[in-house]
DNA sequence: CTGTTAGCGCCTTCAA
DNA sequence: TTGAAGGCGCTAACAG
């Protein structure tokens, strides 16, 4: 069966005579090729000897290993998938360098897909992440329509949910606390005095938005604080949706003294709109949002907002998929936490002290 | 020679006793992989009733070929790399959607690597672009050291830098004219009456931020206002940039009427830090930023910035690396263009009319 | 501990 | 136009 060995030259565009493949690295160090594969994936079985002589040799031959052909060989692309709804919200570069960084700690690559909450385009995303193999997916969209992730479950490749998601095996949720936080916003402005409460919503089709509704209200709630219908708004998380919710709450028979923002970019939002019809912030309006972002601490006057840890969240994401992929007895649920940062747009309510009316 | 058939079963999770691979879609429509492959890859010469039955094969078995083995295959990775500089400074998301749209529309996957100004961060993800085999990387870091990239240059992948680079083939520039931008602003200024501008800068190893700062000078020169160097400072491209800036600014004699920033990032700290010690904006000082990214326009003031589109950046990008890629005579250099938007943050220098100067 | 060798899943020449 | 079969570069049994 032995055949003309056809000297390998196909149309591809070959350099020299010899291909820079672990072939030459394993010619140029006098050992086998197994020899360099063991020593590239350090493998501790090999000899100190010849491992120095093939890390030599790939240096001076400047060798790297094919990725592609590696992940064929073994099974393992060495990839995570992060979905993220839309990387122009300053929230979620964040998010994605602090995922990207833990990722290539743990030795993945990942692969970054955005919706922009288009379900068309988050159906080729996840084709694309289907079709390059990725061991794990962290979906860290807040709540966008789960059936378009049934794929990627059917091929039981371990997946990551905000809040809520199926109860499968492979499958773990970042669980954000976000009563919490929020419940440490509102106390704030009830014990500022705040008694007309408002809320910006984000888009109610998200479950996150919804649960950050409902931890509001909740909080109101708790307070003692009367709900107004009227000064619920929906939105949606951008600054158009902040901008188009203060045009809601203006349209309003009477105002909140105080608004809480589903998350920075509603609140960053309202505020611009608020100034834009000489509104003040916060001596006529108060305003807390969500998230803290970066920019929120130099907005004028600095946001006071509910931040969600990135780290965290990445952290946890990483981690759990990890888990899922080494078989390390991975948790279903992972708890992320929030606080409230106090700054500069929320005080006191208008008039709280000697009735100065501002005309 | 012929050895024992042994049952392909290694060690991978296999899931049914067949793999969901490029065979099974070729046993189900009845033809050969050859044929498969030609279908998927659609070549025009497979006849029309049999690319039928491989499609409905493909649809029926919900297969999804393997990228990694095609690019091994083919020898084409089908993957184009861009570093950036900082994915949480907003410019850099909005670039790179536009990099990913146009990339994907092309038949290219991205793969992103952010450099945070770290050599040695960089030279990690340089490596895993080389790994990954792209077949082209744009650099838009606006001018990190570019021996980094020599890896790069060294195998031939076609390479897209802004501003300047080696003059080798495989190689395109993205030339922006900053000084058609900032001349623009500058005289904005003058016209506005200001003769104290003064400039804070991006780091100077750079190259965009020293384009800039020439830019500003030159224009300034044009404009026949004297430089004083006191009113030249260097930042970098950050939040705490242009807090640092302003701080020298505040620090000098006699203190500009207006600002001139290599970037918004610097723009919004020096607005911060104005207001933080008292200096209103625009009546007091004006400023001008650079980017006009999303947040500018709803600062308060809305800010003065001169725009550079992200999009004919990332257009120029793909489209030059493309060309590259295919042999399509790529042009050496594209010319992005820059323009001025004003909005709020500049104004009349204070004392303009009347002398009012503010106590 | 090292070397030999059979795949990994696909592409692509070559012969039919 | 289609099918058969040899790589692509690497990994991982298996035998030594």
């Amino acid at each position: 069966m032995t055949r003309a060995r056809t000297l390998k030259s196909r149309q591809k565009s070959k350099q020299d005579s010899s291909t820079l493949d672990i072939h030459a690295v394993a010619r140029k160090a006098n050992v086998s090729i197994a020899t360099v594969s063991r020593t590239i994936n350090r493998i501790p079985t090999v000899n100190a000897k010849l491992a120095k002589r093939v890390w030599a040799a790939i240096d001076e031959l400047d060798y790297v290993p094919d990725t592609q052909a590696r992940a064929l060989g073994s099974g393992r692309s060495g990839m995570l998938g992060l979905v993220v709804s839309e990387i122009t919200n300053p929230f979620f570069p964040e998010l994605i360098q602090r995922f990207e960084d833990v990722a290539i700690e743990n030795g993945y690559e990942i692969l970054i897909s955005s919706t922009n909450y288009d379900p068309k385009r988050m159906e080729l995303g996840i084709q694309r992440l289907l079709q390059r193999k990725v061991e794990g997916v962290a979906i860290l969209t807040f709540g966008l329509e789960q059936p378009l992730f049934q794929k990627l479950a059917d091929r039981k490749i371990p997946l990551v949910f905000v809040d809520v998601g199926p109860d499968r095996p492979g499958i773990s949720l970042l669980k954000i606390d976000y009563a919490h936080g929020i419940r440490q916003g509102v106390q704030h402005l009830a014990a500022l005095g705040h008694r007309k409460i408002g809320f910006v919503s984000g888009p109610m089709a998200l479950h996150s938005a919804q649960s950050r509704s409902t931890a509001f209200l909740k909080a109101l709630d708790e307070c003692g604080i009367e709900v107004r219908p009227e000064w619920q708004v929906e939105g949606d998380h951008t600054l158009g949706g902040g901008i188009r919710g203060m045009e809601r709450i203006l349209d309003c028979s009477s105002r909140p003294s105080a608004l809480v923002c589903s998350n920075d970019m509603i609140a960053i939002g309202v505020l611009h709109k608020a100034y834009h019809v000489g509104i003040r912030v916060p001596s006529d309006l108060s305003i807390i949002g969500f998230d803290d972002i970066q920019i929120a601490k130099v907005m004028f006057p600095p946001l006071t907002s509910v931040q969600m840890s990135r780290i965290d969240l990445a952290n946890a994401a990483v981690k759990a998929l990890k888990a899922h992929i080494e078989g390390n007895n991975p948790l279903r649920e992972y708890k992320i936490d929030t606080h409230l940062v106090v700054r500069q747009s929320t005080d006191y309510p208008p008039g709280a002290f000697g009735e100065k009316k501002p005309s």
